[in-house]
This record gives C-alpha cells, structure tokens and sequence, in this order.
DNA sequence: TTGTAAGCGTTATCAC
DNA sequence: GTGATAACGCTTACAA
C-alpha cells in the first residue's frame, strides 16, 4: 500500500515504475498506440492503474492551451428550466472529455461579471449563457479573445454570437390563440420586467401581435410584475381581476415563477380556478401536473436545449467556424385543466 | 485598441508592459505590496487594467498545487433540496475567490465514479458530496491524498469524514409527534429505498423508533417506492389505503420526490386531502404553498446547510486539523392545511 | 526594492 | 520505437 503519495503521482512517477520515459508516457496518454510497441504500452498501462495515475489537467492545460473546462452562467438555478437544461449540457460535456463549470447569476450583473473574470482566469474553453443582457461588454471581450460562446435563450443586441433557446414567437402566439380558440374574451399577460432580457420582450411582443390579429380587445392587458415583491404583483392581478369582471378570462404567464406567484394570490384571494378564471403558464414545472388537477402549459424542449447548446459549442471549439447560427426550438402545449372551453352565450 | 491580443496575455506581457519584471507582477498579483515600491505598483496596476490582464489559474495552480477548484456531486440537480444547497455553498465558495465545479450523479454510482475521476484529474482543493453511497473506496483515496472531503447529508460507515446535514432523528421525530398529537391513528412513511443511502435509514428508524414510543399500532407502516416507476408507487399506496380504511389517517413522506408522485395518484384515485387521509412531507419546495392550499411540511435549512458545508472545507483546505466533525442542523416544522387536528371519537 | 533563474506536470520537437 | 529537452505561465528562493 502505497496509496498516500497518489496524490504526487506524476507522469514522472509512471514512467520510472514503467522502466520507459515520461514521453512514451505521454504518447501512451495521447492515445497514440501506433507509436509505441505492445511491450511498453502494457508495462505503461499497469504502471498507470498500479499507481492510480490521474494525468494533471492544469499541467496539460497550460501546455496545450485547453483547460478542458466550459463555463455556464445560468440566471437562475432555482428555476426548473434551468437545472433541466443543465442536465442536457452536463451529460453531453462529460461525454466529451470536457468538465462544466456552472455559475450562478441570480440575475444580478454584478455577479455575473465576477464570474466572466473567474471563467476567463480559468481559461474556459467556452462559455454558454443565460444572460442578464447588463454586462454587454465582457461578451465582446471573449469574443475578441475567440472563446466561443453561446447565448442560451436571451440574445443581445449587436452581436453576432450563436443562440439557442425557444421559438418564442411560435410559442406565445401558439398560446393565445388556444386561448383565444376556448373563447376567452380577456385574457392578460403576466411577466417579469422585460428590460435587457431579449426573450421577455419577444413573447410580450408576440402576445400583442397575436391578440391583435385576431382583432381582440384585449390586447393591451400586460402586466410587468416584480416577482420578489409579493405587493407589486398582487396590485397588478388585482387590477386585471377589477378591469375583467363578468368576462371570460383568462391569464397567460411568461414563466412558472410567476405563475406560482399568482396562483399564491388567487388562493388568498379565494378566486377559483378555472371557474374565476382560466390560468396557463410558460414551463412545465413538475407541480403543474398537480396544481388545479393539472395546469395548462406552454412547455420547452429543456433538455434538448442544454444538449443542443453544448453540441454547439463543442463544434465551435472544435473551430468549426461558420456564421452564427440561431436554434429555436418549438414549443409544445399540455393541455390541462385550467383552461377549459367556454360556451358563448 | 489591441484587446483582439488578450486572450494571450501574461505576466511578462504585463512586465514588459509596465517595465519591471515578472516578479514584480507576481508580487504585486500576491498583494505583497510591502515588497514593492508605490511606483512600481502603481505603474503594474496600469498595466494591468490597460491590458486587461487575468491571472492564468492553470499555471498558478500548477506552480503552487492548488486549483482554487472545489468540487461538488449532487444527487440530484432538478430537486429544490440539491439547488438551495448549491446557492449557499457557491456564494461563500466565490466570496473566497475558488470556484465551484457543480457535478450531477442523477443517485448513479457510476456516474459518480466518473466525476471523481475528472475531479481528481482537476486536482480540485476539496470535495463536498452528497453521495450515491455506491463509492466508497473512491472516498478513501480522496482521505488518503489529503484532499478534504465533505459529507452532504448523507454519511458512509467506517471513515472519519466531516459531515454536514439534518438532524434526521429530531426532524422525523418532530413530524410524528406532530401528526400523533393530531390524532392519526395510522401513520405510513413514504420513502425511496434505504439501500447504501444513511440518511433514508435514519428517518426510518426515527419513525418507527417514534411511533414505538407512543405505542403506536401503525409504526410498520413504511413503504419503499421507486419514484422512477409509478405503477410501483401506486400499489404501495393502494395497499395503504386498502389496510387504513377507516381511521383517521396521514403519509409523511421522506422528500418531496415522493410527495410528488403521491399527490399525482391521489388526484387520479380522485381522493381528498385532508378529507380522506392527511399528507405531509420533508422538503420544503415552494409548491407547497399552493398544493391543498399548503402543505404541511418539515422544513431543511437548505442554504444554510451549504454554507456550512462550504464554509467547512475551506476550513480544512485551510489546513484546520480538527478531528471530523458532524454538524447537525434542526429542522423547522410548517403547519398548514393537509394535516388537520382530528377529534377523537 | 528589484531581478534572475529554477521548476511545477505536461506535450511536442527533435534526435537517435 | 524511443528518449532527451524545451517550452507553457506562473511562484519563489536566492542574489543583487
């Protein structure tokens, strides 16, 4: 038993208790077997596993210019959304050799830059991010510095990097006019503050557009809410709930934090759903299967997401190097039960 | 403008730049500014901002033996347990300038065996694991090469390894206590399978141990499912339901998983909670609120229990030689509206 | 206060 | 087929 120094075991300790030299080695780690005979190969393979040899990432790194390390600012982590989506990543990048360094943001911009300067220290390979759209700058930057990124759901404006997320055009009108279709003559749209997130702008927008071709009256009913301020968004539901009195309605939220938010609220309120009022919802929250007997959902392809982004960046550190491309997926609706047929009266 | 060179900057860029030497740089990167005089220092410092300038971590670690990486394995990213955890230990993990390597076993051994291997390779400065329990050699080698090891909630027999998590005894006593004292007559207790994991053990006997005291009838109501597969699920839950019929009678279930999947059979059997038997469960995930307009629930201190975790292995990284310790953390008990007061009859 | 030089664990370029 | 040897970007004796 010599286990206690493994933690020193180097390529230098391998080859000694091989009797070859750290270059064969290192050919033997390269894989390059034609380069090596049988009888080397096999003293190196036991020398390794004997030894519990782990090759020194940094040391290879500083070498071969690759830490084997992709960076993933995330905005949420408490979201669903987001740990699916991390799962589709995590499971292609390991598959690949490549580790994954997740952080954070909580969509702070604060936060989010120190981590660009950690990821950047660490010589990311390349970087996939949820951004908060505030640190504009420091995507330039990498830019410039040719680490590849990719923009998950939230695209920035004037720059020209690779996108994947959701068709959130096709998803949001694909929304209203179910809604629309069930005869609902009020229907509102209840998000986070769009502000620099690009994927909040495009499905307000596709709301309104969507309600308007259809000639509805109800196309200006948009509510930005704070989600962290329970005051706020109660204010803005009470508002909507004030101005639809007597109509059929119905609420449309641009993601399950939000809608979890206000189903608190109509709970407190003593409102029924769906006899008060319909309620549908962005995500797919494993809750809302239970909730209402069902909620209906606008769901993403989450996982597929998480693997299309690594793919994606895997290709452009492997130097694929065409134009940028955009990945937008299409959005599947679940069908429950908070959003039954009205009977027009 | 010359940024388009950054990605290739280094401390002799910076030197050369500024005019000093390397050393220098490196003192000044060290903060030694005792050793430097205002001149120089002010004269790297411009460089530096000017340059833009990061520190490559791969060469520093290499030199130095640290990676200023601290690893984390999860169980389980998609559950709120495992990402309320990992914003705690990640705040205080940048706040000291290491950054997190975030690592999902999805409860698979193997997976788990692959990631250690990648992590050791990233010659990390310190584990914290919330183990599949499936590994424990891996665990020894790590304590045999010096490098720290957390538990996260989950212990394993037979070594010294610091341990952070519930108080599992006090918290599952506390909720049968509770659910006793509401007068439930039978009392089932929902878990995955025990198997290699410490922590479903010790919830179980708690239970058991607990309604034993109160010369219970019900204390071999414990059910083992797979979440995985809910025909299982059902026929435990069937069998309950069959065995209670009745009495006035609840489910503590072990995590939220469970809960879950309970909750989605229930509504199937179109049965009532609380009318037809109470709920309650571990965990506290936000859907709770609005499930049965709330549900009673033993709550973790999540992001506590990652910050001491963290806290602790920069401790140890620190070099504290401490005996291993176990920190125990007390569970905080939510009542709301699935576990009704029942009156005697 | 500052600089020179060796070395951390690899890989790659040469020779043999 | 194989093995010296020089980098990679940094830190740290040791000199000056």
């Amino acid at each position: 038993m010599v286990k206690q120094e493994n933690a020193k075991v180097t390529i230098y300790d391998v080859a000694r208790e091989a009797g070859v030299s750290k270059t064969s080695v290192s050919r033997y780690l390269g894989g390059r077997y034609d380069e090596l005979s049988d009888k080397t190969r096999k003293k190196i393979e036991l020398a390794i596993t004997k030894m519990e040899y782990r090759p020194n990432t940094m040391a290879r790194g500083l070498k071969s210019n690759k830490s084997y390390l992709i960076g993933i600012i995330v905005a949420d982590i408490n979201n669903p959304y987001t740990t699916a989506i991390l799962r589709g990543a995590e499971d292609i990048c390991s598959q690949n050799g490549y580790n994954l360094m997740i952080c954070n943001s909580d969509n702070n911009p604060e936060k989010e830059r120190g981590y660009f300067d950690m990821l950047l220290s660490h010589r990311i390979d390349g970087l996939i991010i949820h951004t908060t759209g505030g640190n504009h700058d420091m995507l330039k930057q990498m830019q410039e510095q040719k680490t590849p990124v990719i923009l998950l759901d939230r695209k920035v404006p004037d720059l020209e990097i690779d996108t994947v997320g959701l068709d959130n055009f096709q998803a949001t009108s694909q929304a209203v006019n179910y809604l629309v279709g069930q005869n609902y003559e009020r229907i509102a749209f209840f998000s986070e503050p769009a502000s620099k997130v690009s994927t909040r702008h495009e499905r307000r927008q596709s709301f309104q557009q969507t309600l308007m071709s259809h000639s509805h009256p109800s196309s200006g009913d948009v509510y930005e809410v704070n989600v962290d301020d329970l005051k706020d968004v109660e204010s803005k539901l009470q508002h909507f709930l004030d101005d639809s009195k007597g109509v059929p309605r119905a609420i449309l939220t641009a993601n399950s934090v939000v809608l979890l938010k206000l189903i608190l609220l109509l709970q407190e309120k003593k409102l029924s759903v769906p006899e008060d009022l319909a309620m549908m919802g962005f995500d797919n929250p494993d809750w809302s299967t239970i909730v209402y007997s069902g909620i209906t959902t606008i769901e993403q392809p989450t996982y597929q997401i998480g693997v299309a982004a690594m793919e994606m960046i895997l290709r452009r550190i492997d130097g694929q190097a065409s134009p940028a491309q955009t990945m937008a997926y299409q959005a599947k609706l679940n069908i429950r039960e908070t959003t039954p047929f009205i009977q027009k009266s």
